[in-house]
DNA sequence: AATGAATGAGTTTTCATTCAT
DNA sequence: TATGAATGAAAACTCATTCAT
């Protein structure tokens, strides 16, 4: 069967799970999970209940895909990015940084809400990629830590208190200025210079403040 | 009216209401709002259902009444203390001040879990909750930060954005070291420290530091 | 809370539970196992789907039940009763043996279809409760082969064939002349005799023949 | 029309039709007609589905035409065998037809599962050929009763009664020692004989035994 | 003729809430 | 006031069948 037909169906089966995907992202971050029905997904998609069910084994798995895919975004466009790389000072570089990871969640608020909000405390399976993904960014900022460190820039301090601080400080400018709040993408540096200078002032170490 | 009998009556309902509240902080800390189900309610309660329903209208009014409830109790150990009546230096004041936060959470881990997780993206009547919760923390410390900025101690800074990672920060300390971790009442002193430490190193004007 | 209430819950409980029962035992009987959707059951029971699902478990669960049930009931007419006890010649009480058991099936049509047709190939439990059942009769037959043989009055043959053979034609008359058939109770007599007549004279030593 | 391209497509249409069929009984006969799905039937045949519904009209119809086809080779094994034609006494014969009854079960034991087990109790369809087979046994047996009576070598009996005991016997051996158990083809002899002897000394003439 | 993605009616099951006792 | 049996709307999921390619 090599004559480009199933071809053409593994690229029609790819575009409609892609389109049921889309359409969840969007209905979820709306509705959260529990506030939707398979009803409501199907709906959105423009395809019939069974053809969803062709794609995904439940609404749990849609999910769960579906956060898989965000997380993955998400660390593309924050992680894998060389620290080191850029020009300009540590502070520009760092404050770019956090910049990247407030516009990454300000141009798709849909993916910043599944994972801030409607992710939250839902199960354990959910909670484990959410705990994974916070790993991923501590990680993240415990080697820009550990670089500073190692180079004598910071003062000495708790990397697991610290780096908890840290996450916790962007997930809550996060929630609070893109989920919930309005700011414009000019706001984002500021917030970004603030936070940076905020941490920093107390990393540096004395001498170099 | 206000005979002996009604007086019982009266006291009679109150305790059932709390014997009522009491249970269901238990459940919805262990399954969270959706997986909890009102036969589990009145099962830990020990009423009927029927009883149930005459305490409460649904079983979403009592999560937004225990959560009341929690944010309540939660306030009262944590705010209504003057930071300026203790004895010490300013740090060790603001390391008092976090490490009872910490332990209000920790001592009342199915309230921290129902408050920092199980609630989380629910509604907006809880979120509304929530929101009036931050908003008060807010305020804390932001008094503490205007305090100290009017006593010269702390240097100039954006307060919106300097809030929302204290708060942040704690809540996420709560999360992961409290919630989710096992970190004994003496590691609470540390972080506590440490956390301080970390925020007023860099709010403190470079020459105090 | 021994008023009485409790009591007549327990009462009422017990009620609604036989009505269920007893509608599901005609409805399983006239459109069998897979074609008996559980909104045929409550409406044929007169309650909530709800109320349904309040008494057993699933569809299969009610049928299982049901099964136990009707073969609990047809085993009481069968069997418990002592071969040796009435009066009359060996024949004559084998004859009313057999026209007991075609009695049985007779009188409770629905609950013989559903036992002979409806629960034949159904699923593993089914199975098993059907294999006991056809056990237990094949032990009161054999019981009656192997006393019949220590008096002398049967010749010798294979036992397990031939009770087999007994369960079987038995199985395929109440198939045949009552599940399917319209045959008069008097023609059950009848049916009776010449059943036991062909079975004996296979049995019986030659020189009692 | 009748050029060799026509005759090969034919051919074809015949060969994936076969195809479709036996891969079909032995999916019924694992699984049972409630339990399969056209997707495993079309997965064991090696089509897609819609392959499968330009050669059946529907899951219903397949069973019934495998039905048929299972029904006619099995009449084929056991009936169109001339009673009288057979050298060796009557006795004899009898043992070897008995004798390939079980074995044409026996060695196609999927046809007899589906025949005597999935098909049982299914629908108004269904039930018309399993009577229909039935009835040709039942005309069978009759044959043999009628011919051995007319040549003086039966008793009189109720051929009705007689033939049901018969053929719910064969029946019964069919499904414990075949479908269910596993008696190995050796066994089967032995259970013919004792099938036989047990009729037969119920139905030959006393004088005769 | 063959394919396999799409369909949607139909099924089972849940659970917050009501109400007669 | 307390009880717990009853409710039924709503949810998730299945699968035989169709039809565009």
């Amino acid at each position: 069967m090599s004559d480009g037909r199933s071809e053409r169906a593994q690229a029609k089966r790819e575009e409609t799970r892609r389109r049921i995907l889309d359409a969840a992202e969007t209905v979820f971050a709306e509705h959260g999970y529990h506030d939707t029905g398979v009803a409501q997904l199907v709906d959105a998609a423009g395809v019939a209940r069974g053809t969803f069910y062709q794609y995904f084994d439940s609404k749990h798995a849609i999910f769960l895909e579906l956060l898989d895919d965000l997380l993955r975004r998400f660390r593309a466009s924050v992680v894998g990015v060389d620290v080191a790389a850029g020009s300009g000072t540590v502070r520009d570089q760092l404050v770019e940084t956090v910049a990247r990871v407030l516009r990454a969640a300000a141009t798709r608020r849909p993916l910043a809400r599944i994972i801030f909000r409607e992710a939250v405390g839902l199960d354990a399976d959910v909670d484990d990629r959410l705990q994974a993904f916070e790993t991923e960014l501590y990680r993240y900022v415990h080697g820009a830590l550990t670089l500073g460190k190692s180079l004598g820039w910071l003062r000495d301090h708790d990397p697991e208190v610290v780096a908890t601080l840290v996450y916790g400080g962007l997930r809550q400018l996060i929630d609070r200025r893109i989920v919930r709040g309005d700011d414009g993408p000019d706001a984002l540096e500021r917030v970004a210079a603030a936070t940076v200078d905020h941490h920093l002032r107390g990393l540096l170490r004395e001498e170099d403040a």
